[in-house]
DNA sequence: CTATATCTATGACGAGCGTCATAGCAACTG
DNA sequence: CAGTTGCTATGACGCTCGTCATAGATATAG
């Protein structure tokens, strides 16, 4: 089986995560990974673009299964279940990770618009689960989309200002506005 | 007096918004803000380094400047008054621009810190700032912090969501539940 | 045990990057 | 007019990047 591929990947998203798509070479990648240097155009024959995606899919998936994890049955749990991932990560990294999705949409040029397409795909899966959730606990249809798009963009925000503040408080800080919206 | 070095910085901040700091080169630079190749050491004798300060001190101070031209009487409007900067940028952009700060600040790798503090300073001072103004017009001071770090989380956030979207959609569902927080 | 497909290994390529040295030009000072 | 200072011009440097060709290893199947 493919083994040195999935770590590739998982490499990529984990490095893209903490300092973007540009800074992640193929050179990083693969000391990160083990991986063999021979390696990379039999696993990935389109190149750093084709790499880049695989590693925003397997972000996205990740996140939607912890997502799908969750047996929350309040619109505060829906909430917190969903913050807690971030929290974790945050603090495991000592504030240095941030998200691959996001450290891929702000590097990318206007000539490769097929990755901002997955960008957007992967956002808006999160939103659409993250509303499906909020919505089976009680919350109005409109009002739940609206409180999913505003947590996913408080979070991607809060990211990038744990990585410049060196803490997670900004994470904290968000977590508690989040909760009143849905009291 | 010096005009190209203005508009060299003008031109990093520019383009650092909208692709990050890595994928500016030099050469950008010089395209988009005209001025000769050979002021890049004459004007910023610390290469790349400081040519990315100097947009992110710019970019912050624009920021501030127009934060400190409101005014707002309510929580709503003092909100209002600073999401409209952004809006503006993404409608006028077409969702493509994006946040100097945020874009150095996922860029950075380990070993530059400094400018990770940068980021930190422009963060903090706009949070001070917005913070302050929502004092001023009632809020308690504790929430009227949250808040503020929370606006601004959502609004780095939203723009990244907005240029993966290609819509101020995002932008516009923040506004709403932001400003149903003070409310 | 051979054959066939899958993966690894090594290294070279052209291009673009940030950097910088050096020289020419402008413009203001005394 | 002479001289000093500030800016522009040109081009080369070393390096790293993504890309890819080619050949060797490994394993699975008949």
């Amino acid at each position: 089986m493919s083994d040195s591929r999935d770590k590739m990947v998982q490499s990529a998203a984990s490095l893209m995560g903490s300092r973007g798509m540009n800074a992640t070479s193929f050179s990083d990648v693969l000391a990160d990974s083990g991986a063999p240097r021979g390696s990379i155009y039999h696993h990935f024959p389109e190149g750093k673009r084709q790499l880049t995606e695989c590693a925003m899919r397997l972000t996205s998936d990740q996140i939607l299964e912890h997502m799908r994890a969750s047996s929350a049955d309040t619109a505060e749990s829906v909430l917190t279940h969903f913050l807690a991932l971030f929290h974790h990560v945050v603090v495991a990294s000592h504030a240095r990770a941030g998200c691959t999705i996001a450290g891929v949409t702000i590097d990318v040029t206007d000539d490769d618009d097929d990755l901002l397409a997955v960008a957007k795909d992967a956002f808006a899966s999160w939103a659409s689960l993250l509303s499906e959730q909020l919505t089976q606990v009680g919350v109005e249809k409109k009002k739940a989309r609206a409180i999913a798009v505003t947590t996913i963009a408080s979070v991607e925000g809060a990211l990038i200002l744990c990585r410049a503040d060196g803490s997670v408080e900004p994470l904290t800080l968000i977590e508690s506005q989040l909760l009143s919206l849905v009291r």
